[in-house]
DNA sequence: GTAATATTTGAACATATTTTCATGTGATCC
DNA sequence: GGATCACATGAAAATATGTTCAAATATTAC
């Protein structure tokens, strides 16, 4: 639906189902839970962070060796490693000077197992 | 470890636990596994579409009525939808000239319900 | 102390993604 | 038929993302 707002100016109001909108809005969850589970979603919708992740999800890792399984640079794999970091989904340890990557829960082990299931579900 | 290849190069070949690298190696997914496993966490990994397919999982929703939902116009839901709908992850019916999108299947909707447990569940 | 190793970091670059805006298409209403 | 509405699409613009390369940091070995 076209409303004028002014002389020169027009707008569209449309909603088709106002009432099934206003339910659906309701029932949405605020934005910032939203934006949060979306970047939960971005860090694994990297194929090279969803091969750390996957590697992780069988055993603890260290940079230079997550490197060599996901066949990128360290460097790479140490940035990669950081925003996992911030998203509190892996934890490390330092021995020496080799730092080991773990997963931080079993949260993202399941996503994981339950993405592959439609990745590997095939037509 | 650095290796000299040649006279003027070096390469560095690290592997602190070569036996855990190639069990891991070993268990890792095909790349184009990972890529589609990806790209599956991808399309979730976007706020506007993360919304979307929150929206979706609640009812069938036309596009001016998800573009009012979710808060953006028309034109961007529309071209989210192509992307979800790419992904085979909304299916859609046209009512007229109303076009109304809903979830292909199930499998978004629990990996919604799980990827929000995670980005709910506080720090 | 110096040298070497494992990792991190910053900046530049390349690439991808998302939104906007204008236009195109299919359907209904008159 | 023409006008309008709901949606789709293309290209440009604005952002964001990922990799690379060089340099910095932290730890160990000597």
């Amino acid at each position: 639906m076209v409303v004028k707002v002014a002389a020169t100016r027009t707008v569209h109001i449309h909603t088709v189902n106002p009432k099934t909108v206003s339910a659906v809005k309701r029932r949405m969850r605020p934005n910032e839970t939203m934006v949060r589970l979306a970047d939960t979603f971005s860090a694994l919708g990297d194929p090279a962070r969803a091969k750390i992740l996957y590697a992780l999800a069988q055993e603890e890792l260290c940079v230079c060796d997550l490197a060599e399984v996901v066949g990128v640079t360290e460097s790479a794999v140490s940035h990669q490693l950081r925003v996992l970091r911030a998203l509190g989904l892996v934890k490390y340890r330092r021995d020496g000077r080799v730092v080991y990557y773990s997963l931080a829960d079993d949260h993202v082990r399941s996503l994981l197992a339950q993405g592959l299931d439609h990745a590997e579900e095939r037509r």
